[in-house]
DNA sequence: GCGTCTACTGAGTGATGATTCATTCATTCC
DNA sequence: GGAATGAATGAATCATCACTCAGTAGACGC
């Protein structure tokens, strides 16, 4: 009780805020898309007036921005630390794709955005690829590499490559998944594409 | 000469100004993303008229339809054709592999349109995926089963799983291309992926 | 209590762009 | 020659939103 209660209240109040803009946002987007969502119905949502994302926010567009950004911030980190104490790169690979589908599974909204809605515009797509997914996909490849050093992975294929072919295996997963309604867990899917991927590219 | 040239040329400007409409779409979407792009752009693009547009087409959102309808209505006759005398599973997939890859990879507006453009929403998503989408993944599936009854494939692998990793494998290769500006060949990477996953599946 | 400050509000504005439809134009048929 | 047909036109309509900004409310220091 030494600080005052009332500060923080505020303090806090403008985080959750802006927060609570990204989750309304992240939720309307993936109903409705994000061409055809308004801005009023985010700020419906969050229960704000329509100016108040606008305190928060330079435009619809970076609300979009932010939602990527941050969760890839997220997510790379998770993944970092993850394989911090771990050597073999086939396992390091298992885990990240684990995460992977585990992040998405864990919240269909923001797996929506993700999959469907950030993939929308190539304009989106160059911007974004060349931030958070170039970072992500470089990530594979490093450890790809580290294993084809390691004699563990065939040295006959071009690490890039490597990577590309498992992110987009498990960037399959997560999209059949959202767009079949049938209700599976997603992240053990994890496992049966590292099998057929490991297999295939062990030396 | 029996046949009155008029009519004919008649004729074929309706069918040509239908495909004329659909190719600049394609253009127009490709350059600025579908919901940038306007009516007008699509009429200009196509040299004739807005109104005419509606001559043609329901809506905006049905000349988007028709591009993925008609182009995959072609692909899997085109697929189907190709593997129709082959009859080992292996090769059948490698075939449609290089051809998914080729098509793709020799009409970038289309590669845009399909890989970015029809992502872009769920509503679409869905849509499309009901039509052509799950018919192909269909297809690379019943090739998959036949294989694993012939035991040239592993049978501890569910072949819808096993046709979603190809499919996301190959799907990335094309999303990447796009994204890439680098100039490079899309077709040959379907044999190196194809060199990935049959060796991952394989009995 | 009073002035100040800051977060917030939400009605209004201006631009935009899908779609319509009255009109023009070319072709065909008698 | 001239009616009839229907393809094509493009200016006008009208609904839709992203964004702005003048104003309100309440917290805080004094």
């Amino acid at each position: 009780m030494a600080s005052p209660a009332k500060r923080v209240t505020s303090r806090n109040s403008s985080t959750d805020k802006r927060a609570a803009i990204l989750r309304a946002a992240t939720r309307v987007f993936a109903g409705n898309g994000y061409f055809n969502s308004k801005v009023a119905d985010i700020a419906r949502a969050a229960d704000v007036a329509d100016g108040t994302v606008y305190l928060y926010f330079k435009s619809k567009e970076e609300i979009l921005h932010s939602i990527f950004d941050q969760n890839m911030a997220e997510a790379i980190a998770a993944a970092r630390k993850l394989i911090k104490d771990v050597s073999d790169p086939r396992e390091k690979l298992r885990r990240i794709a684990s995460l992977h589908l585990q992040r998405l599974g864990a919240d269909r909204d923001l797996a929506v955005v993700f999959q469907v809605e950030l993939r929308g515009s190539t304009k989106f797509m160059e911007e974004f690829s060349a931030a958070g997914f170039a970072e992500y996909l470089g990530l594979l490849h490093d450890i790809f590499e580290e294993g084809q050093r390691a004699g563990v992975f065939r040295k006959d294929l071009n690490a890039t490559i490597g990577a590309k072919i498992l992110f987009g295996a498990l960037d399959e997963m997560a999209t059949n998944w959202i767009i079949s309604h049938r209700n599976y867990k997603l992240e053990p899917m994890a496992d049966v594409v590292m099998d057929v991927f490991l297999n295939g590219v062990s030396d």
